[in-house]
DNA sequence: TCGAGAACGATAATCATTTTCAAATTGGAG
DNA sequence: CTCCAATTTGAAAATGATTATCGTTCTCGA
């Protein structure tokens, strides 16, 4: 029903090979061309939809476009997982621990709010960037 | 420098009546539309832009697209501020509580993150649509 | 080897937002 | 009140990410 072929391999391999990075399909696109892959836009979008669906990639809706991520936790293990987004280089982070179980719950319990941790981003600066800010800050 | 026009009055007016609400550009100019007002969306993102700028509004970016919020807090008073979005209805709702004045100092000092509470948003399904969900859920 | 179904890729279509630019509006100066 | 430069407006084109379209190509079992 579904046909292995190059250019699905191409994309899986590409996510596994960069295990821990989080990838927009033209960050995606860009590096397989480096890598002598000539798959279409189009198709590069078929797969990962697919592949998120099937939920070997986790898939994180963003104003800035969708980033793609290698993700073996199921569903359920995602209240220990954390997205950081920096508003400055674009770039997600993968955070894991329990803090906010509390939170979840007061939100559930108190406000009927049933929350997707998966799809939740905290914005903000990274070190990296806040170091970068205060190299070029003003006076 | 800034002239005062029906336009800009018309937008500002629109948010003082719905005060509690958060509206997206195309929203606002439906609701414009039904005052009367022609204003362009042009013109509605320019104020947007400005309101925004000035401080007047406070703009969520969502992968949906931009919500527009008539908000008087300072930058500084929002570490009280949570915003939920409903992955289902689309709606924003903007909650006060003090939870996660830890873990936002756990994020800073702990991995170097400053958080930004008024560009992170909280994904789930609210209330309401928890509701029609368990009515046109599955058998 | 054949053929139906699946996958491909170029291109067109969407959608929210931004930009462009000529025309209309504004408010101060005379 | 009238004139003018600066500002604002709005229609339409441009943008950028993503999706849909469609004719062509590939895959694999009979």
């Amino acid at each position: 029903m579904a046909y292995i072929t190059k250019q699905s391999q191409a994309v899986l391999n590409c996510f596994e090979q960069r295990r821990e990075e989080s990838l927009t399909a033209a960050e995606l696109s860009a590096e397989l061309r480096r890598n002598g892959s000539t798959i279409g836009l189009a198709t590069i979008y078929r797969h990962l939809d697919k592949l998120a669906a099937s939920g070997h990639l986790h898939k994180i809706n963003t104003a800035e476009g969708a980033f793609y991520h290698l993700c073996s936790h199921a569903e359920d293990n995602h209240r220990d997982c954390f997205l950081l987004k920096c508003s400055r280089c674009g770039r997600i982070r993968h955070l894991d621990c329990s803090h906010l179980h509390a939170f979840y719950q007061h939100l559930e319990q108190e406000h009927h709010f049933h929350i997707d941790p998966r799809q939740t981003l905290f914005a903000g600066v990274c070190d990296l960037c806040t170091g970068e800010e205060a190299a070029h800050g003003a006076t």
